[in-house]
RNA sequence: GGCGGCAUAGCCAAGUGGUAAGGCAGAGGCCUGCAAAGCCUUUAUUCCUCAGUUCGAAUCUGAGUGCCGCCUCCA
């Protein structure tokens, strides 16, 4: 069964052949860290984030690295507005980006790049492409030679002819070409700079990728990934940057998600329309906004809204409900057969990373463990397809908890606070009341209880209770 | 202006040539003191429209309509 990739590069599916048999070397481009991240940016995360996990799930080894771009226009621009320096700003929000990518179940990358400690590869590599007659020294500033790089638009599938006949760019005289992009900018006072042989100056944004990729990957890897704005020019010019510097093919497949939309617009800082990671989880269980996230293609635009939050979380919490039913989990394997939803699972995501289709064989699983537990017969198999379940989610990220763990850990929905203590006196409290019959009190307790967000289910042996 | 993507039930969403997965919501039933949870049954003769190719199309081709994105920073 072989893993099936769409390539940007091709435009179609390709069946998945790395450089190094058994090993992935992927990378993926990270924030630029000078605000909190917001739902866009957990999509892409949770979405490469999936894509490693299977990998490694698969028996790959793989090698993980997303990079910090900690030297920016907008950084410089954030410091200047709360007078802090360019460092402490980036920082900041590099210890956000962490504390909400953990939050969502994202394992930490093997690599965790920032332009800042690379300038020395970076100020190599843009030398060798000056030496290479591929970048020319303006006035400080270095840009690239885009006429000169033949194969340059292959990624976004543009003509340097296409874009000349609809952009109206910005001409800068000093340019040769319009199209041609900085890898070095001469500081302008105030601003961080290194000491280099083209004068003061920073990284322009696309080099940093070219240097650092190769450095943890080498120069030519499996995988590269981003969000899909950054095909062009980002992505364009690092195939660019890097094939011109290396002679060697850059990255062999280009992965590259769709984004998150509010009322059918992209959430984007520009149109201030986004949500932060941080605010949504006030409202919504990590696994819940990881569910959302992976409950549509990865390459589709996903709409959040409250009703789709609210129906994934409705949708997750079926799944817990079966654990709940099938007790402890244990998952351990015991090298079992594989059920045929295990297979269907696995076809699924060896197709593109097709997690939506994944989910829907999870649901088809939690149905016919429900059903065998409801006969009563065959408990055993009811447990064994539950264990495979929690195994499948964890290829996704999610039902990496124990359902009283799930159902007491999301955000309270109620206004007031009860302790846990309190619930269980009251459900002892309607143990009594209906024991002796007083329905009345037990029905006033169940919706008391309900009023403040906690749910009661009677159990032959017991009553549970968790939050809505 | 250039380039690209999408359109499947009330809603969300798989399916890319062989006769419509899954979830949510709705209806009926079982279970329950009543609920909740769960199970069963049920809910698209049909996949934006119109042509065409084919024994056969939601799936391929052409035209049209609508929505979105990239071309400036963006996951």
């Amino acid at each position: 069964m072989s893993l099936k990739i769409y390539n940007t590069l091709s435009g179609q599916k390709e069946d998945f052949v790395p450089v190094k048999e058994n090993n992935v070397n992927i990378y993926v481009c990270g924030p630029t860290v000078y605000d909190y991240s917001h739902i866009g940016h957990a999509r892409s995360v949770v979405v490469f984030d999936t894509v490693v996990r299977y990998f490694r799930f698969i028996g790959y080894n793989v090698t993980y690295v997303r990079n910090f771009t900690d030297v920016d226009d907008k950084i410089i621009k954030r410091a200047n507005e709360s007078k802090m320096t360019s460092e402490e700003v980036s920082l900041k929000f590099i210890d956000e980006f962490t504390k909400d990518m953990t939050a969502l179940n994202a394992l930490k990358p093997d690599y965790e790049p920032k332009a800042t400690e690379h300038i020395n590869e970076i100020v190599e590599l843009v030398q060798d492409l000056i030496e290479k007659g591929y970048a020319y020294e303006v006035e400080g500033d270095v840009y690239f030679r885009v006429e000169k790089f033949k194969d340059y638009g292959k990624l976004s599938g543009r003509s340097l002819e296409d874009m000349k006949a609809g952009a109206r760019i910005e001409i800068d005289e000093r340019k040769e070409s319009p199209f041609d992009f900085a890898l070095w900018k001469s500081a302008k006072p105030g601003e961080p700079y290194w000491e280099t042989p083209f004068g003061k100056g920073r990284p322009g944004w696309h080099i940093e990728c070219s240097a650092m990729s190769s450095k943890y990957l080498g120069q030519s890897f499996d995988i590269h990934g981003g969000g899909k704005d950054l095909i062009f020019p980002h992505h364009e010019n690092e195939i660019a940057q890097s094939e011109a510097a290396h002679g060697t093919s850059f990255a062999n497949y280009w992965m590259h998600n769709g984004f998150v939309r509010i009322d059918h617009e992209k959430m984007s800082k520009s149109l201030n329309n986004f949500l932060t990671i941080k605010d949504t989880l006030k409202s919504w269980h990590p696994e819940v906004v990881r569910f959302f996230l992976l409950s549509k293609h990865y390459r589709s635009p996903i709409d959040f809204t409250d009703d789709s939050l609210k129906e994934a979380e409705t949708s997750l919490d079926r799944i817990y409900s079966l654990f709940e039913r099938t007790g402890e989990i244990k998952s351990d394997s015991k090298n079992q057969e594989h059920s045929k939803f295990w297979n269907e699972f696995m076809e699924a995501m060896n197709d593109d990373f097709n997690t939506a289709k994944a989910i829907g064989t999870i649901f088809e699983g939690v149905r016919e463990a429900n059903r065998i537990i409801d006969s009563g017969e065959n408990l055993e198999k009811a447990h064994s397809i539950a264990d495979e379940i929690v195994k499948m989610g964890n290829c996704l990220g999610i039902l990496l908890l124990s359902a009283d763990d799930y159902f007491r850990g999301k955000p309270s929905k109620g206004g007031e606070k009860i302790s846990p203590e309190e619930i269980e006196a009251l459900i002892e409290e309607r143990k009594t009341a209906r024991k002796n019959k007083d329905f009345k009190r037990a029905d006033e307790i169940r919706d008391n209880l309900a009023q403040m967000g906690v749910v009661l289910e009677d159990k032959p042996d017991k009553t549970i209770w968790k939050f809505a």
